[in-house]
DNA sequence: CGCCGATTTGATCGTGGTCAACAATAGTGG
DNA sequence: CCACTATTGTTGACCACGATCAAATCGGCG
């Protein structure tokens, strides 16, 4: 009996390309860990030691410059892969932005299985190409967008991406409130604006009964369509 | 004997994981096909309907907004693999700046073959890795660098990327003088910038003694320690 | 209740955008 | 080869968005 057989996300992670018997070798490799908010699991510039399964909770990828300015380069949920295989220096830090519980493996162990399980890599493949999609779709974004446009498009992806499978969400998929899991900081960071500008535009969204803040992290949307019209 | 045997990145593009007897089979689903400066391969939001490899030339990656605003998402030469296999819509349009060769693949015939190939989906993963690490290095300039910062960092990035295979390049890797595959718009379009800044911030490099601007297109850089400061 | 960090709100400033005129270069045809 | 035009790039004046600096308010927790 293996920690995989019991895991939620054995059948949306990488892993689902796996039997029972190739999820055994693997679970052989790996282990469980669990990291609380503010802890990290990767440092910007090191060595890419391992990689990871999220199994619970979010994760940020940060990068900065040498004096201090933050950006948040991407945001990983449940089932998603963290890390950087086959050699080379980790780009950007990885830390939980809530508690989080990731499966981990040493980077050399996980390339020498991924190299044995085409199907692994495959999948691994997939989700490199979606996810840098996603990135490129978020330079438009941070490169052309206007304060407002941003915290739309913000909310707009949140709504997506925080649905916890087996909840009762939207037909559209899409959730009408939710909770961030990011402090004001955070979503200035990931958008590229400051903390003043982000409370700003979240309060004359609110103002214009396009969205209601019923607590500090809680967000629900009133008006969807408004909401989307602002996205640019 | 194929067009590949003679192909100038059948060495460095994805093509080099396989042997002879393979990139045979390869070459019987590819052709090749020119572009002419401005002329678009792939165009954002339609179905994935084929995918690439570049031998010659530099193209651009672009979206936009619905009210006309442009942001490039990535830059590709020669050696690199374009477009989105494995299904799924093309998030961004392909368009080439220089008269470029590329070897095209129906997207349907690509996916099969690789699916065959695990050496060859192997380099595509490296490949699609190196490339999403390198566009998340991006997002750090389009959220938290200045202008100035921005110039230089291209102007940095152009000098290391522009290396000919073959030609005399800086003992470092990196080129001292370059043309520029980019007009004034594109840059600002690469930077998240506009024209006129662009144009302010080079002269005021040029003013500063940091580089030279021989003609339109041309960038010598006069102190690239000086540069890297400026970078950020 | 009192403290401390997070967030909101307000006032002011500066970078980079916008609009407009001008200059330089490439392209075309006599 | 040069005149003419179209395109691309540069420069200037002004403005606005979002950053910065500062103060007030909220919310969680001992």
């Amino acid at each position: 009996m293996s920690y995989c057989d019991s895991c939620v996300v054995r059948n949306r992670a990488i892993c689902a390309a796996l039997d029972s018997n190739e999820i055994q070798a693997l679970n052989g490799i790996g282990r469980r860990r669990v990291l609380e908010p503010g802890q990290s699991l990767l440092w910007e510039g090191e060595d890419s030691v391992l990689v990871a399964n999220v199994i619970e909770g979010v994760l940020k990828l940060s990068t900065g410059t040498a004096d201090g300015r933050e950006q948040i380069v991407g945001v990983v949920y449940p089932s998603d892969f963290i890390g950087r295989p086959f050699g080379g220096q980790t780009s950007h830090s990885v830390t939980a932005l809530t508690e989080a519980t990731v499966c981990v493996f040493a980077r050399t162990d996980f390339d020498a299985f991924a190299h044995d399980h085409p199907q692994l890599e495959h999948k691994l493949l997939q989700r490199t190409l979606s996810e840098l999609d996603r990135t490129r779709r978020w330079m438009l974004l941070l490169g052309r967008k206007s304060a407002g446009e941003r915290i739309a498009t913000f909310l707009l992806e949140m709504s997506e991406r925080l649905i916890e499978p087996g909840c009762a969400a939207a037909d559209d998929g899409a959730q009408v409130e939710f909770e961030l899991p990011f402090s004001r900081q955070q979503i200035a960071d990931v958008l590229g604006l400051t903390i003043e500008t982000v409370s700003r535009q979240l309060t004359k969204l609110k103002h214009d009964g396009i969205i209601d803040l019923p607590s500090r992290r809680a967000v629900r949307i009133l008006d969807r369509l408004a909401l989307e019209d602002s996205a640019g």
